[in-house]
Formats: structure tokens, C-alpha cells, sequence
DNA sequence: TTGCTCCTCACGTCACGTGAGGTGGC
DNA sequence: TTGCTCCTCACGTCACGTGAGGTGGC
């Protein structure tokens, strides 16, 4: 695994945003910009594509708010957090506790993702419904 | 069909908004804020407690922005425009024409919603194979 | 008459967009 | 060396939020 850097364009590009975007997801903590020397570039690595995919996803698909992204991310952070102690320890009690402090975080998002799809499909059902009247209307005049 | 009056405020709160929401969507043109003197109070029925209903949808559910609404909702109008047509004139070729134009629109949400709901799709099945890998790790360690 | 909701400015905020002017790496 | 992308302010914008001060209807 190399891990050759991207840089703020390229990140932005594959995920669909602007740098300007991720530059303030960085100001909001939402994203690493870590240490770096003032006025140098932003370097980023794979892991930080996926990372932002997840949140732009959060706030498109779910409509969620940086402030709650924020919260999402923190629990995130503690998980990731305990994944390098992971790399480091390999404690099978310890990964048993990183294990099942990660399920809930999911569930917790595919919770969320449901309600979203049950709302687009009542939206969806009453569209339905339109459309099938006014064909039927439509028949009743042709 | 008495058609009582209702007040900004009990229509905002119906559809799960604020009246300053309402406001300023009829200072974009999105709802008819129409003859009312200057300081006089606004007054809705109905229908426009269905035509707002459907606006928030729109914005939350499929994420348009506001000026994608006014697109939208000056199709409506038109639609709107012709449906007064058809209580005053049953013509039965105008009827027609009434109906044709609605089902391209109807189709055009509905393609939306389908677009929203394939993406959300995605979404959980990413997130149902993040929580099946955790489960298995989970089940290795007990 | 007393509340409560309404009204119109008008400034504040969130999540960026958009130049302005300048530095740095293939 | 020439572009291109990057950098940091910093002001602009969209979709409202939030008082400020005042009027109007059960």
C-alpha cells in the first residue's frame, strides 16, 4: 500500500464537491487538515476520499446537518480512535469492545436510511396515485 | 365547501414549518400572497396547505433548491391556469389538453423520487455489509 | 381591556460561492 | 520559466432564524 497523496482538487473531484467545501468541513472539524505547515498544501490519502463520501452522502441522502455530522463523526473519531489501538494491541477483549461499540453506529445509520425510504415511498405512492388518475381521466375523454 | 380561512400560522405549523418559511416563499413567487392591504393578515384555505405540503417535499425529500421549486411550480401554475379554464368551459378537446400536460409533470416527480430512492438504496446496502462484516468479526472473537 | 397572533423591517446565521492577491510544486 | 493548482483572507449569497417595535382580531 503506497498511499501516494491527493491533493484538495482531486479529493473535491471524485467526491463531487469543492475544495472550498472541504476546506470548511476541515474549520468545522469534520475532516483532518491536521498538521501542516501555513500555507502548504493539503495532502490527503484513500481513506479520507471514503471518509468524505460517507459524510456528503449523510448530508445529500439523510439531510443531515453539519452539526450533526459532527456527532455522527465524533463517535466515528472514538471508533477510529480505539481501531489504531487495535492495530497496536491485539487484545481480544479490547476487540470485542471496539467491535460492538462500531454495530450500534451503523444500525443507527441504516435506522435513518429507512425512514428515509419509507417517507419516498408514501411520496412515491401518492404520485402513483395522480398519475393513474389523470389516465384514467385521459381514457375517459379519448 | 365552506372553505374557512386559515391563518399563517396554523398552516405552518400543519405542514411542519415556520411562518417566516412562508413568507419568504411568497416573496419568491413559490405561494400567492396576491391582493391583501399592506399590514392586513394573510389568508389561506386548503389547497394551499396541499400545494405548500407538497413544495417542503420536494425541498426535503429530493433536495431541490428553491429556484428549482419556482420551475416546477410554474408548470403547476399553468396547469393551474387551465384547470380554472376547464370549470368555466367543458370543452372536451381542452380537457384533454388539460390532462396531457399534467402527466409529463407527474412523471417528471416521479422520476425524481426514483433517482432519490436508488441512491438510498445503495446507501443501505453499503451499510448492511459494514454491519454484516462487523457482526461476523464479532462472532469470531466470542 | 388583556393576550395572542399577526405585521414589516432588518440584522444574524449556516453552508458554502466567489473573487483578490500571492506562493509553491510537476 | 510558464501554467496550473494551491494558499489565505474576506465579502457575497441562499434560505431562512430571530428579535424590535407596532397593529389587529377572537
Amino acid at each position: 500500500m503506497s498511499a501516494r497523496p491527493l491533493r484538495i482538487g482531486d479529493v473535491a473531484a471524485r467526491v463531487g464537491v469543492t475544495p472550498r467545501t472541504i476546506r470548511y468541513y476541515e474549520e468545522r472539524g469534520l475532516l483532518a487538515g491536521g498538521d501542516r505547515a501555513k500555507g502548504s498544501h493539503r495532502m490527503y490519502e484513500e481513506a479520507d476520499v471514503v471518509r468524505l463520501q460517507e459524510l456528503i452522502r449523510l448530508r445529500d441522502l439523510l439531510g443531515l446537518s453539519l452539526e450533526e455530522l459532527v456527532e455522527l463523526a465524533e463517535a466515528e473519531e472514538a471508533r477510529a480512535a480505539l481501531r489504531d489501538r487495535w492495530e497496536s494491541d491485539p487484545n481480544d477483549e479490547e476487540r470485542r469492545a471496539i467491535v460492538e461499540a462500531a454495530i450500534p453506529l451503523v444500525e443507527r445509520q441504516l435506522a435513518l436510511v429507512s425512514l428515509r425510504r419509507q417517507k419516498l415511498d408514501e411520496f412515491a405512492a401518492e404520485l402513483q396515485d395522480k398519475l393513474g388518475r389523470l389516465h384514467a381521466r385521459r381514457d375517459e375523454l379519448g
